[in-house]
RNA sequence: GGAGGGGUGGCCGAGCGGACGAAGGCGCGGCGCUGGAAACGCCGUGUGCCCGUUUUACGGGCACCGAGGGUUCGAAUCCCUCCCCCUCCGCCA
């Protein structure tokens, strides 16, 4: 949710920076000045009317009570109400729709993001490791999955239909393995582990973004009114909601491993075979709540902090910064990280780093509260720290042998009692 | 699922129709006392919004006692609905 006092105060500014995402959200900026405008007036008088009847209100019980009931104060106090009445009922709608349009209006772009349409504009900063060279045609990974009898689309679909899939053997291991490699990793670096709920009530997605304007991406529990999370971020970011933290607590780091489940409407027929577009996928996540001098400096160690990640499993990717097309609704900047994807003969995004700035912290009311006594929002951060499936998927494709066999990395192998190397079923 | 009890400030806890944003205690901050500290004494200590000015301060107003609605001139206090928590019973991984 956007400041409302920086839209009184710079408006011109702000509108600038927002039409950097679409000339479609000025709109509603518009009305959302409008509606402030008039909203203040009302409640102006709304407050002086209820201050009259306040003091009125009282001398009629200090009369009453010296036995001298004043009947002309008594229908004075009426006619105030009927007016403060139907002045409230004014104001509500006001502030009904003014939330309304402030909740449908995305994060400000950062200053310093690259200025650009979508994808394609988007600036690469760096890579790491370098693409395999094969000596043969590499397979995709849910050829080699299905050869190496570790995945089992038919039968996910079976069970659920299509983006489902089912993980046997050394793929459901292999799916443990890469969750406690990542949990060890960032728990190791000072993230704290945390297990949450993977079904969520409405508010608490209004206060990471997802709703109201993405409820077409969420599975929902109608009978219950709860929400599965399609990210750890979620119940992550929630946690201190509606609380005053002390200045000394921060930065909190937390990290979660979570199944995400995203109903990918509009997506129809994008990446419909492999691992990439799933409804149900693993992920573990890294949540970052700071003070806002910290957080862009924060960012940097938490790309960094996913990038160790890719690092120890020795997958080749790149970092890219989102143009102000391609933000997601609540960032003010994102870093994707890119995997090396073999099949597709590029990269492919398998995290995503953000810096909500306050953004999130005012719509969940989290805060803290500084040396001198004030009472500041927090900036939040989250990041792929990484998805699991997509994970499996590089690791399947850049390590490929000619003979259908996969190498796993030496990072991993701990994880799975020593195996080196997975074969093919005859 | 059934029966009962309860949600008040950072925490505990009183208040059950007006002087209550709320006693008292704890905690926290400041000052005093002290060589220093403890103990003690005094003072202060919730959040949001609106308005004004000499605009990172001060003054004024409004709202908030789980949420929403109602009764009343007036609600933390009475009534209704919902939510949450606790205890017991049932069922259950």
């Amino acid at each position: 949710m956007l400041d409302l006092k920086l839209i009184r105060k710079n408006y011109e500014e702000v509108r600038k920076r927002l039409s950097l995402r679409g000339e479609e959200y000025v709109k509603l900026l518009d009305e959302v000045y409008k509606l402030d405008k008039q909203k203040r007036e009302i409640q102006k008088e709304v407050e002086n009317l209820r201050a009259l009847l306040n003091r009125k209100s009282k001398e009629y019980g200090r009369l009453k009570r010296e036995g001298k009931e004043d009947e002309n104060l008594k229908k004075e106090l009426t006619e105030i109400k009927e007016n403060l009445q139907k002045l409230e009922e004014e104001l509500k709608l006001l502030e009904e729709k003014l939330n309304y349009y402030l909740l449908r209006i995305p994060n400000l772009p950062h200053p310093s993001v690259p200025v650009g349409e979508d994808e394609k504009d988007n600036v690469e900063v760096r890579r790491w490791g370098e693409p395999p060279k094969f000596g043969f045609e590499p397979k995709p990974h849910w050829e080699l999955g299905e050869k190496l009898g570790i995945l089992d689309f038919e039968r996910g679909a079976k069970l659920s239909g299509s983006r489902f899939v089912v993980k046997k053997g050394l793929g459901a291991r292999l799916v443990r393995a890469l969750i406690n490699f990542m949990l060890d990793l960032h728990t190791s670096k000072g993230y704290e582990e945390v297990y949450v709920p993977h079904l969520v009530k409405p508010e608490i997605l209004i206060g990471t973004g997802q709703l109201p304007k993405f409820e077409e991406d969420l599975f929902k529990c109608e009978r219950d009114n709860l929400y599965l999370i399609p990210t750890a971020e979620v119940p992550l970011t929630n946690l201190h909601r509606e609380e005053i933290l002390k200045e000394e607590e921060l930065p909190l780091y937390y990290t979660a491993y979570t199944p995400c489940y995203r109903r990918e409407a509009g997506s129809y027929g994008r990446d419909i075979k492999g691992l990439i577009r799933l409804h149900q996928f693993d992920k573990v996540e890294l949540v970052k709540i700071t003070r806002q001098e910290d957080s862009y400096e924060e960012l940097e160690k938490l790309v960094k902090d996913a990038e160790k990640v890719l690092q120890e499993l020795e997958l080749p990717y790149r970092v890219v910064e989102l143009c102000t097309g391609d933000l997601g609704f609540s960032a003010a900047k994102t870093y994707d990280l890119e995997v090396w994807m073999p099949s597709y003969n590029r990269y492919r995004e398998i995290s995503s780093c953000s810096n909500c700035e306050d953004f999130q912290a005012r719509r969940m009311k989290l805060r803290y509260k500084t040396k001198d006594g004030k009472n500041l929002y927090c900036h939040t951060l989250n990041g792929s720290g990484l998805a699991v499936g997509r994970t499996l998927a590089a690791i399947l494709e850049n390590y490929q042998q000619g003979d259908g066999s996969v190498i796993i990395p030496k990072a991993l192998r701990p994880y799975l009692g020593g195996i080196e190397v997975i074969k093919p079923q005859k």
